[in-house]
DNA sequence: CATCCTCGAAAACGAACGTTCTCTTACGGT
DNA sequence: ACCGTAAGAGAACGTTCGTTTTCGAGGATG
């Protein structure tokens, strides 16, 4: 019961932080507004995050588990090994839709603290990582060369940031677009190859 | 020659603002910082620069017009219309090789105040808006479908964040790869199609 | 030489922020 | 019923930041 109410009070506050750290940037926001979000007091939200730096490491892990386990969600309905690569980017345009959508919360808190915290700057990284990795098991599902990976990543990237910065989800069908070009590219060249 | 003074210490204040503002994120550096950088003392620094504001908006101005100055000079050495295009993300690849690139400043300032200062928000959507038409027109003196616009506008984006965060300038190389093959097909349809 | 104006260096101010402390209230065990 | 403990609400503290003001030193002009 003790466990089950402190949990609960952590899923608050990280609800709250979320919240405000993404639609607004970390720095903008004060712990104070955290409290009044979350319904939290103080001292009890110091007790569970001890410094603002703990806190929004938190956010940024529980993001980085929650975003990627959504994609996967998404893209396990589908079969084919290529409609699988572009279900990613069809999930893109629904995440790109939703109303406060305001870019990749890591390549965000990447801009604006990475240059400070080495924390938030491995994070980032890490979660671009593991994006990257998710998208290269795609890629070596479908029999398509490796080299694809490294196109779709900056595509899938910089839909992110242009929707965000345009304030529409259709970069995505750009990108989707462009990923099927290269798909029938390279497997017209492994073929040629074999 | 009062007002040739007047101009190089605004430049002074630039200059040191831009290389702090770009390599620490714009929240995370003080007035003091930059006047530090500058050698201009805050009397005057706010005599020119009324607020953090006006500054923030001047760096972001004065940089947007550099780099697509510096970009339309180097596509400029190149003359068939495909190479042009290409001749983007070679320009990339050095932005991103300098040692202290991180990333787009504009993306990085949409991040950090796009949602608490709407002229933040409009200079990087204006920006991003300029270099969408200059690659529109590069793609339109190829005589390429429009559409290709939409495609390597999110690669371009996607690369100066994934050479960001990975610290590697190779994004720009594989977008340029992408670009290529996303170039001959789309002249393939256009040929197709008469 | 006296005077006014300018200007650079730094102190000072008010607000905001991260963090801690205090005070009051309520509850659980004996 | 009583006491020790915890917990909520918010005041308080020390620092930092954006911005303004003060102070003192030239420099040109009568």
């Amino acid at each position: 019961m003790i466990e089950v109410e402190l949990e609960t009070t952590e899923q608050r506050i990280l609800d709250a932080a979320e919240e405000l750290f993404y639609g607004r940037g970390i720095q903008s926001v004060g712990m104070d507004a955290i409290r009044t979000a979350s319904g939290v007091p103080l001292k009890r939200l110091y007790q569970i995050f001890p410094s603002k730096d703990t806190l929004v490491e938190a956010y940024l892990k529980r993001r980085d588990a929650r975003w990627l386990h959504d994609l996967a969600r998404y893209v396990d309905a589908h079969d084919s090994p290529t409609q699988r690569i572009l279900a990613v980017f069809d999930w893109l345009y629904r995440w790109f839709s939703e109303p406060d959508y305001r870019g990749c919360g890591f390549i965000n808190s990447f801009g604006e603290l990475g240059a400070t915290s080495q924390a938030v700057a491995d994070i980032a990284k890490a979660h671009k990582d593991a994006f990257r990795r998710y998208l290269a098991d795609l890629v070596a599902a479908a029999d398509a060369p490796a080299r694809l990976t490294d196109q779709l990543v900056p595509l899938a990237e910089g839909a992110m940031t242009t929707a965000a910065i345009s304030g529409s989800p259709e970069p995505a069908r750009h990108a989707k677009d462009a990923a099927r070009t290269l798909l029938r590219a390279a497997h017209a060249d492994v073929v040629t190859a074999a």
